[in-house]
DNA sequence: TGACATCCTGAGGACGCCTCAGCTTAAATC
DNA sequence: GATTTAAGCTGAGGCGTCCTCAGGATGTCA
């Protein structure tokens, strides 16, 4: 839509640097125990600086967002590849899976910016997304050369039932927590019958 | 957690009653534009109604919701009925469920306040989502008596994979909707192999 | 035609978002 | 150390939204 996306950067300053990470500290404190929608305000309070402050870091809630969870999509990917090198790729194509699966929900909110930012260019975490989507798509394809995944699975349809279970996985209160079942029956459905 | 939930009715009075259905029916058209989210001060005005009548008919933003999609949910438990008194049970579920689903997406958030309101009593749309619980769980167990569908599948898992494709027909886009294609992998990993 | 319960109104406090003009300060240069 | 300057910080304030409540209006019933 408006050019390309805002991505946080580390400044330059030494002032500058130290309020960034402390708003970052405060900022994934906050996701983590209100949700995405946390108040920015009361994370730059907790950050001890004042909002202003906390805008010219981060213009936008979704680049704080990034910036929360870049981490976290870096080692998913990081992972990947890691698995990409064990000996089974059906395996591996579900290790990770798991994995992402409990990523997506690191906190109420995300799976939805997520979703939103896996095909949308204009947005922070697209970046990240696209390199967590190569990564899922090449688990996938070399679990269907080995045979053991059926072929008309495309990537996009993996990821909407990666993005399900997490936000089933979201919803889930301490006693209720449907989201490992979900993937179970996931498989069920994805995998080639013996 | 404070007593039993608030469930908007109808008032008494002539203007009372007008104004209900004012209300509602701004309130419709603005969740399927805005969400679930959506102003309140703006379906009150575009009501022609000040705030506060809105306030008086449906005391918290859950129980308009509840009463928006009241209707639906009824239309739901009772197409179920008709369901099950057809000759296939596997067919009556599966016709449920993508019906279900589309009921479930009918606006944005939608979703997220009905499995909420599933297993959570103080909540308006409670008794609803009960009586559809009930109504998908006969379908089921119907159909996994004909042995159509997995015996280990619980109602509460079902309503999870239900969710989780209307959450994500809810994010789809004109250009990208997953969600038939969801539901089609979800009764690859349900229903019984022949 | 009262009398009264029901209903309506909208100002106002609280909160969150986001901007911007003015001020402070780290750090580079002399 | 003094000077310069760009980077960074502040917080008041405008705006939108939520929700309440005291006071006023009106439908209804006898």
């Amino acid at each position: 839509m408006d050019g390309k996306p805002y991505i946080a950067r580390r400044p330059k300053r030494a002032d500058g640097r130290r309020n960034y990470d402390a708003i970052l500290a405060a900022a994934r404190k906050a996701f983590e125990s209100a949700g995405a929608d946390a108040s920015l305000e009361d994370i730059a309070s907790q950050a001890g600086v004042a909002i202003g402050t906390l805008y010219r870091h981060f213009p936008t809630r979704a680049s704080l967002v990034e910036a929360a969870t870049r981490d976290g999509l870096e080692n998913l990917v990081a992972h990947a590849e890691r698995l990409a090198a064990g000996p089974d790729p059906l395996d591996a194509l579900v290790a990770w899976m798991r994995e992402a699966v409990v990523h997506f929900s690191t906190f109420r909110g995300l799976v939805g910016i997520l979703a939103q930012s896996m095909y949308d260019e204009g947005t922070p975490s697209h970046t990240m997304c696209s390199a967590m989507h190569r990564s899922g798509a090449d688990l996938l394809r070399a679990a269907q050369a080995a045979g053991r995944v059926r072929h008309d699975l495309t990537p996009d349809e993996l990821f909407d039932l990666l993005s399900g279970a997490a936000w089933v996985r979201e919803q889930a209160t301490p006693d209720r927590d449907g989201s490992s079942r979900f993937l179970e029956l996931m498989l069920e459905g994805i995998t080639t019958r013996d």
